[in-house]
DNA sequence: CCGAACATGTAAGAAGTTACATGATTCT
DNA sequence: AGAATCATGTAACTTCTTACATGTTCGG
């Protein structure tokens, strides 16, 4: 029950048409709830049946058109109980992990070439998430509250994309000189 | 497509029936690929269905009658293809970090209470582990290949956790002394 | 023989993914 | 007018979740 909440946030933050969500879930938000756009417009439709969301008036509602939505009370009241509800961290889900458990019984075959390439993606997205850090939040400057929630934030993706660089490291050191 | 492949590595570690199989995804293999005991039969139907497993023969093949599988020759293939094939890491999910950022629109309320309850789960999560480690990889013994690797992925387990314990800890501070 | 635990399943629906369809606008 | 891009949507399918249904075995 994560994506709507996920979409009222964008749209708090800036009032948005559909393509303008998925542009923003393909960063920002994305980088810790990804949706497509499918997802999206159905989504949108949900929350504005629900009166949790409203299309902005415009001249002309038909299809190809462009449509903006914006958060109503009832949306943002939503919002604001889910951010306080209880609801337990989901269990954690890694394919990378598993497949490393697959490979101590059926062997090792092509995973080193697989760790590498996962390698270079995490430190992709660790240098991207370090760029963002550098340009939003530039050392010793003071910040406001929800600068510092939004740091906060952007921290957690940072140090989770460190813990797989040390860990992707630790089994390439252990899987041994290659191939 | 990584549950059969989950229930594959389960199964060549040691033949279940469904029922043992669920057990064994509540801890092991399920700290990393969790499964209820609704999928699990359906993709043992599947697998079977495949001919990557077979149900040992037995007297009465019948409702409410345990089942026993075995992985047969294809399956072990299948799985041996699966540890190096090219598949990119999923995105980020994390409803956690989604609602930090959703407070720093809409507000904190409730939301440090939420937090130390995840904290608690976290400590408890990592301490689990950590028995774990001590009981079968207590330091200074030499291991051969296999367990190596399975204790690596118990390393990525434990610094997962240690991950979140530490910024479960400075999101607490963050927020101040409280309500 | 009754209840608890064991064991395997069915059904329905929500969430997520992939492929495709359609209309509007803008640029050449 | 045609092509590219913007923009919204449908359809089909897979996966995951939640609730329920049914049969077996074993201890008291």
């Amino acid at each position: 029950m994560s994506l709507p909440h996920a979409i009222l946030t964008a749209l708090l933050e800036k009032p948005s048409s559909g393509l303008e969500l998925t542009r923003r879930f393909d960063r920002s938000i994305g980088y810790f709830w990804s949706a497509t756009h499918q997802q999206i417009y159905r989504e949108l439709g949900r929350l504005e049946e629900a009166g949790h969301i409203r299309a902005l008036p415009s001249p002309v509602p038909a299809r190809g058109q462009r449509k903006e939505y914006e958060v109503l009370p009832a949306g943002r009241e939503s919002l604001r109980e889910w951010v306080g509800a209880a609801e337990d961290p989901k269990p954690l889900r890694s394919a990378l992990l598993l497949r490393m458990r697959a490979a101590a019984v059926v062997g090792t075959a092509g995973l080193r070439a697989e760790l590498e390439r996962h390698l270079a993606l995490h430190r992709a997205q660790f240098e991207e998430y370090a760029a963002i850090e550098e340009r939003d939040f530039p050392a010793g400057r003071r910040t406001a509250e929800p600068d510092r929630l939004r740091h906060l934030v952007l921290r957690g993706g940072i140090e989770l994309e460190r813990f797989w660089l040390e860990w992707l490291g630790a089994a390439l050191e252990e899987l041994g000189p290659g191939e």
